[in-house]
DNA sequence: GGTAAGATCAGC
DNA sequence: CTGATCTTACCT
């Protein structure tokens, strides 16, 4: 029952899932396994115990939204842009809205399906950098929406490790409220980790949220 | 029922 | 720096 450990605060999970391997498919589809190098935790509405202006969640609950206010340990996944799918894992106890944004992972099997998925002539490094490219590498879709990555059964799977990771943290990516929490975590050494680029929409630094 | 905006990526 | 392209949320 590793969800358990997840029921907690967003920045909490977020330093558990770094170092965790996620699989996805087996059987007739191609498996891949990778190892998460970057997050960024997300928090919930204003009246909850982790406020964010930046997530998806802070408006309240809603049928996009809903698997954020869950239990810990299902999969989160919306499009953006129209394009993208991005994955998250939810945390929290049930009830409470919070998740952990998956933004980069080093692909450890399935290189070869993973290349297929992104094209042949991406970069190594590049095959599950980004939220996006992530999904892509591993085939995540709005289907898996909801599902319990800790259920051996699941098209989608974590496994946490063994130890905690000791993990730098900084600024999330993208976000265009509360651009100065420091609230994205990677490991240190990895080509996969994204180059942090601010929000073209995000005020000027040092603008509290 | 219409529309604006978005936790992005690839290609000029 | 821009275009692609679609879902959601929040109006009228």
């Amino acid at each position: 029952m590793s969800s358990r450990a997840l029921s907690t605060d967003p920045v909490t999970a977020a330093r558990l899932l770094l170092g965790a391997t996620l699989t996805s498919g087996g059987g007739t589809t191609g498996e891949v396994t990778a190892r998460i190098v970057e997050v960024e935790a997300y928090g919930g509405p204003p009246d909850g115990p982790w406020p964010d202006p930046a997530s998806h969640s802070h408006r309240g609950r809603s049928t996009r939204n809903a698997v954020m206010f869950g239990s810990a340990g299902r999969l989160y996944t919306y499009r953006s842009h129209g394009i993208h799918i991005c994955a998250n894992i939810s945390c929290g106890p049930g009830g409470t809205a919070a998740a952990v944004l998956l933004r980069a992972a080093v692909i450890e099997r399935g290189i070869g399906v993973a290349r297929q998925r992104r094209g042949a002539l991406v970069a190594e490094p590049a095959l599950a950098r980004g939220p996006g490219n992530l999904c892509s590498a591993l085939a995540i879709t709005m289907d898996h929406n909801g599902v319990d990555v800790f259920d051996a059964a699941s098209p989608v799977r974590v496994r946490l490790a063994d130890s905690p990771a000791d993990p730098i943290c900084g600024p999330r990516v993208g976000v265009s409220v509360a651009a100065d929490r420091p609230w994205r975590f990677w490991l240190a050494g990895h080509p996969e980790v994204s180059a942090y680029r601010r929000s073209p929409r995000a005020p000027l630094p040092g603008v509290s949220d």
